[in-house]
DNA sequence: GTACATTTAGACCAAATGTACTAAATTTTT
DNA sequence: AAAAATTTAGTACATTTGGTCTAAATGTAC
């Protein structure tokens, strides 16, 4: 029966999401589940164990999601698909994202995996930022720097949207997700050309004021 | 001897900025500071008393700072000092937002205060992008909603900057905090006027490109 | 059907934690 | 100095947790 680890992984994550890494023992994961607590440590040795398989899966299915998002023509466009599909994705493993700083603490090798991602994240967006500039919708740099800075502020808001909704958004999952795309699209915004700025309007739903 | 609950709340503050508030015990504390944990229970019955005394001392030396620091001419060197500031303060009980949602988790009455404190904060940014345009420093709005969002941003900021900070940067204390608050500050660069961009320059000691 | 490997459950252990209770020590008040 | 209040320490207990060990059950190959 492989289908118990799979129940493992749907259960724990279910958990982790509901009540919060810190709170969730393997115990607690193996009688939400109604097995016995060795019938769980026999497929996961530790928690550790658990939610690095989770992150895996929630690696393998971004990956596949970025492999299957056909090509907008469009750029503004296209980064608002991708990022309604990698925000839904992400909030379906959200534990991972509100206990952020808390699992990198537990698991070193998780923290240094995760910082090599970072670099990979990091370098898409610097091409999506000379992409768009090239295209003629965003500016150029202002200062030198501030390209950057926009880039590790994006990384802040990617990282930790989730965590934030938690605290001040108890509506539902899809208005809360819709604002949270907005929200990343509106970092763009200042730093978009005039004929930029009339794809975003157009997109993202919001009307310009003249 | 009121001394001991005064080094309490400084030693349970240590300990949750160096090993995180979940891996840290009220036993643990009494032990860090060689009294017995029935003693450390007396003056706090449980680690959320302790928290929540941690997090009135914080408001109320933040409450103090604001009334302080002296009013500077220029609005923006006002609000570049204003966060020079605060950041460093918090970064003094940073556990508190590294561990924000934990803790917020555990602690419903918090987390209540916690966003009525938001409320203000959220009308304080508003007011100062106000005084910012009406001094001819920042543009008015590009549609309805724009300021609304940027301060939502400003707050995802504010909160997690610190937890950010952990994950990816390892430097000495006094490089990572004026690192941060500049990436605060760049976040208005986009909306200022050309009188705006120059003050801009001027404090924040980057350089336009023309 | 038998032998083997995999999977599951139950019992048990040691460590840590919150909590309660009692008594001693110290400070403050009278 | 005596009495009262506050502060501190010691002990003990129930719970939870991660972890190990053994044995039963189940599936698979020959």
């Amino acid at each position: 029966m492989k289908k118990t680890k799979e129940r493992i992984l749907q259960g724990a994550k279910e958990l982790f999401n509901a009540q919060g890494v810190a709170n969730v023992s393997l115990r607690k994961i193996a009688a939400s589940l109604k097995i016995s607590h060795s019938n769980l440590i026999y497929h996961f040795k530790t928690k550790n164990e658990l939610i690095e398989h989770l992150h895996q899966e929630l690696l393998h299915i971004a990956k596949l999601e970025n492999q299957k998002l056909r090509q907008e023509k469009n750029r503004i466009l296209g980064l608002l698909r991708t990022m309604e599909k990698g925000f839904a994705t992400l909030w379906d493993y959200r534990f991972f994202m509100i206990d952020l700083n808390f699992i990198m603490k537990e698991n070193e090798a998780l923290h240094s995996f995760f910082l090599e991602v970072e670099t990979l994240r990091s370098k898409m967006y610097q091409e999506e930022i000379e992409c768009l500039i090239g295209e003629g919708l965003m500016r150029g740099e202002s200062y030198v720097g501030e390209y950057a800075q926009l880039i590790k502020r994006i990384r802040i808001f990617s990282d930790y949207w989730i965590a934030s909704a938690q605290i001040y958004d108890q509506g539902e999952y899809q208005r809360v997700l819709k604002e949270y795309v907005q929200l990343f699209m509106s970092i763009f915004y200042p730093y978009l050309t005039v004929k930029g700025k009339k794809d975003f309007h157009l997109y993202i739903g919001v009307k310009g004021l003249g």
